[in-house]
DNA sequence: GTTGGGCCCTCACGTCGCGTGAGGTGCAAG
DNA sequence: CTTGCACCTCACGCGACGTGAGGGCCCAAC
């Protein structure tokens, strides 16, 4: 089977102009020419330029995309997780700038006024994440104290939020650094911070015994929204948890 | 206090070329000069910086922009909300085509091609949602069939997990749609969808009793992920699921 | 006093990723 | 036979800047 470039096209969501302009500057040839000099695209070519159309979608400039999908450890496979990762990377950018606007709507509503550094780390770009952790519990302590001073018991609750979160990733930082080190979900190490991370629903949300807990565990392979926030965090994570939940509930037995 | 272009270019991350840019355009022009005809840039034009930048960074071309940010119903509350429910969007999109690259790795792996149709739904951009849901049944229930001939019980789950989650999806409709029609949290009908919503954890996940469910309820809101999933539906979603988990907590009491 | 360096200014041309014709070709249907 | 459609190749235009070129203002150092 093979495509013209309207064909092509269409099926693409793309104008006909820029396949030529593709094909003017080598990013994607057909694979063929007709007797009459009509371009002629193949499976291949679709492939190529769905990936392609990925990563201009994400903002890439055409030469660098060009070296991304021309890459010769072109196990499909991978590109396949380096598009997945790079998705979630930028989901949790977004992600981040809903924050920072969140914040701004709370500052406007208590009147606080942003001093102008703070107007634009909505963009904060080198994103260091260690020094980024640092930073958020700063500009958080900074804004809260604020606040403290205009409400007060009321603000009491929200303080605890963030100490949760806090925790919560500090667990998930933990799993990742074990991850890391190749050790197995069925490892001490890993039952002890599944442990660490049932202890701390059971402190913060609800009391949940094992049988809960290797509940959550699948869900968070199954269910594409927990899913995805753990493997934001690291490739795999989802079934590393899950897998330690379930070694760990199994040793409690 | 007033700021150089040079210390504006610094402070919001841009060149100095883009700001002589965008006053050559009148998107932002200094709101004076100084006696040798250098630009001066005020707290005012900074704000205005700040929103161009976020738009500009989302993709928008600034002619555009220029009339969002310029917008005379301009309440900055009204435009932080616009700026929270562009982000949101944005992420509903990539989580979406997050999900379309996880379905071509499984498809991969069992070997299913997909369709030149099929590989460019990823970037399915009309997204018209009463057509997009059933496109994704029938989409998935064509997977599933050729999956079944493959696989057999192994399936089964999966099966189940993708009406789970249609399920959930569904609640969650009929909870916006409520919204929609401005009933209270605390009506009957928000309170019957409470228990929907609770019925359909007990079934799915664990037993889920009236105290857990609020204690679910408050997560909603105060966790950045959870909130993010609701509030992408509709903003506004997480509170009014939480009061009406709360209220109908207490109808049972 | 002037020389230098730093930051600013205004043209003005270059680049990237196409859009948008202009003018010509191959071929199937009326 | 010509009409029409989809394709072809130039080639110029545009948006959002990048990148100098050439010059002005001001302060510090020699």
């Amino acid at each position: 089977m093979s495509y013209s470039v309207g064909q092509v096209a269409t099926l693409a969501g793309v104008t006909v102009r820029t396949l030529h302009h593709y094909d003017e500057i080598g990013l994607l040839t057909a694979s063929g020419r007709s007797h009459a000099g009509h371009r002629r695209y193949e499976d291949v070519d679709l492939d190529r330029l769905q990936q392609i159309l990925f990563y201009r979608e994400l903002g890439f400039p055409l030469e660098e995309i060009a070296v991304l999908v021309s890459d010769p450890e072109a196990d499909p496979a991978e590109h396949l997780r380096r598009q997945y990762s790079v998705l979630t990377d930028r989901i949790a950018r977004l992600r981040q700038m809903a924050a920072a606007v969140e914040r701004a709507m709370e500052a406007r509503k208590l009147g606080i006024n942003l001093t102008p550094e703070e107007k634009f780390e909505v963009f904060g770009p080198d994103y260091d994440p260690d020094d980024y952790a640092e930073e958020v519990e700063q500009r958080w302590g900074h804004t809260e104290a604020y606040r403290q001073s205009q409400r007060r018991a009321a603000t009491y609750t929200k303080e605890d939020w963030l100490r949760i979160n806090a925790d919560a990733a500090d667990i998930n930082a933990k799993i990742a650094a074990l991850m890391e080190t190749g050790a197995a979900p069925q490892s001490e190490e890993a039952m002890d911070l599944a442990e660490e991370h049932r202890q701390h629903i059971c402190r913060f949300f609800y009391d949940c015994p094992y049988q809960i807990h290797t509940g959550l565990g699948g869900m968070y392979v199954a269910d594409e929204r927990f899913k995805g926030n753990y493997e934001a965090i690291k490739p795999g994570m989802a079934a590393f948890l899950r897998d330690a939940i379930m070694a760990n509930a199994a040793r409690s037995a």
